[in-house]
RNA sequence: GGUGGGAUGGCUGAGUGGACGAAAGCGGCGGUCUUGAAAACCGUUGUGGCGCAAGUCACCGUGGGUUCGAAUCCUACUCCCACCGCCA
């Protein structure tokens, strides 16, 4: 969330914003009800101050003895409109809430404009896309021939787009996020967490994916009567790992910490029927580790940095090649000022997919979680910034390695590096 | 699922409707003392909003209510703790 202030000062940069973005706010009334609610205030406060000061004077009197009627009859009408006053500047502050929550971040300055992922600025390539003697297939080709992923099934016991993995194809799984974890907490610095996969409505509101994005959640627990309690299904590990700090005061010098978080990431992937349906690509349920980095200001783009490489080193040691891009303007996320998309090479398809955003939100979702931290002792707190990278998504780092490592007979190269974590395996098939 | 107890500042913990943004202790910060440190002593130490400012308002789990006035009374909810039942 961007601070009410900020968007006072700086209305036309927010209108730009919102149109480089292809997003609309109505920002018209926003600032009618910050008028409104701040003249509400100060004249309420006034009142309020003139009813603190007579409640003074009629427990003086009652202690001293003296008749204080009247002046309560008075008081009592005086207390009467404070009421309404009050009510009313909820009333206005629910609303502004209300716009607020559904403004964007502000791009950060590299960001490119743009009006489609066209747009985006390619900012590096690693590795040379292996060429082959023989016809290959697509992944979800070899994993039904190998056995390793069922799709009928997983369409049965819960609904079109879910799969499941099977025999090697669930060992692989298991290897994947096993090594993974162990490069990042081991090379990387990061600390393991283990999460909860359901998120409450602060939650969720607190990363951003909610109110804008909720229709994309599943939702269980729902409750009419106590909404704050519904329960979410992480759409990533952001979601829990990010709010672990919501409302609390970091103190400097445990900055920056760096979390990584295995995950399931549920998500609805409504309006998105029809696109990319064949395979792994785009499914309800799929797994995910995740990275989370909290930092100062001044250390968050170096930090961005880091992350990103932190990310790239996943495909770098599974010898898969992918490119980098910066997202545009229409891209970048609800949350994000700036963001890294990280493409894995899939030669079978012949395309690039997104298997990582590597993104800085500033302090965006530290507004809105209420994460701050003290930069000196006795200094006033500060909001923190926030970073997140997928590190990696699992299914389509299983079509690139199922596509790349292939054999003419339909067998699978297992990567070096994934050898140990599946039992010294060499191949699949 | 049942019963009981609880929620107050960074922490512990007081708080008879007007003295309370809140005692006390611990911790933190600054200082005195010391070759240095510890101890002792002195001082200081919550967050946010509006306002150019002076200032002012709000906040004692959350939302309602009673009252001229609520940390304190009423009410609903949430969360935590303990025990019972069930359970991987």
């Amino acid at each position: 969330m961007l601070d009410l202030k900020y968007i006072r000062e700086n209305i036309d940069a927010i209108r730009q914003m919102l149109k480089h973005r292809k997003t609309e706010a109505d920002l018209d009334r926003l600032i009618e009800l910050d008028s409104q609610w701040r003249d509400n205030l100060t004249h309420t406060q006034t009142l309020q101050a003139h009813q603190n000061e007579v409640s003074q004077q009629i427990a003086e009197r009652k202690k001293a003895k003296e008749d204080a009627t009247e002046t309560i009859a008075e008081m009592r009408k005086l207390s009467q409109e404070i009421k309404e006053r009050t009510a009313e500047a909820t009333e206005l502050r629910v609303e502004i809430d209300s716009i607020l929550l559904m403004i964007p971040n502000m791009p950060e300055e590299t960001t490119p404009v743009g009006t489609s992922e066209d747009d985006n600025t390619e900012i590096k390539t690693w590795g040379d896309k292996p060429s082959y003697d023989f016809e290959l297939k697509p992944h979800w080709e070899i994993a039904e021939q190998l056995d390793i992923v069922d799709f009928q099934r997983g369409a049965k016991v819960a609904g079109s787009n879910f799969v499941v993995f099977k025999g090697l194809g669930a060992r692989l799984e298991r290897a994947l996020i096993q090594f993974m974890l162990d490069l990042h907490t081991t090379e990387h610095g990061y600390t393991e967490i283990s999460p909860p996969f359901l998120a409450n409505r602060p939650t969720m509101t607190g990363t951003g994916q909610i109110p804008k994005m909720e229709s994309d959640m599943y939702r269980c627990d729902r409750d009419e009567e106590n909404p704050e309690t519904d329960l979410f299904l992480i759409p990533t590990a952001e979601v829990p790992v990010t709010n672990l700090f919501a409302d609390e005061i970091l103190p400097v010098d445990e900055l920056p910490i760096y979390y990584t978080a295995y995950t399931p990431c549920f998500r609805r992937e409504a309006g998105a029927y029809g696109k990319d349906t064949r395979g792994l690509q785009r499914i309800h349920q799929f797994d995910k580790v995740e990275m989370v980095k909290f930092t100062t200001p001044e250390a968050s783009y170096s930090e961005h940095e880091s992350l990103l490489e932190n990310a790239e080193s996943v495909l770098q040691a599974l010898g898969l090649p992918y490119r980098v891009v910066q997202h545009c303007t229409v891209e970048l996320s609800f949350a994000a000022a700036k963001c890294y998309d990280i493409e894995v090479w899939a030669p079978a398809g012949e395309k690039f997919l997104e298997v990582s955003s590597c993104s800085n939100f500033e302090d965006f979702q530290a507004r809105r979680a209420n994460i701050r931290y003290r930069p000196e002792a006795g200094s006033k707190p500060e909001f923190i910034h926030t970073l997140n990278a997928s590190g990696t998504a699992l299914p389509r780092v299983v079509i690139a390695l199922l596509e790349t490592y292939q054999n003419p007979d339909g067998t699978v190269r297992v990567p070096a590096v994934l050898q140990p974590y599946m039992g010294g395996l060499k191949q699949i098939g």
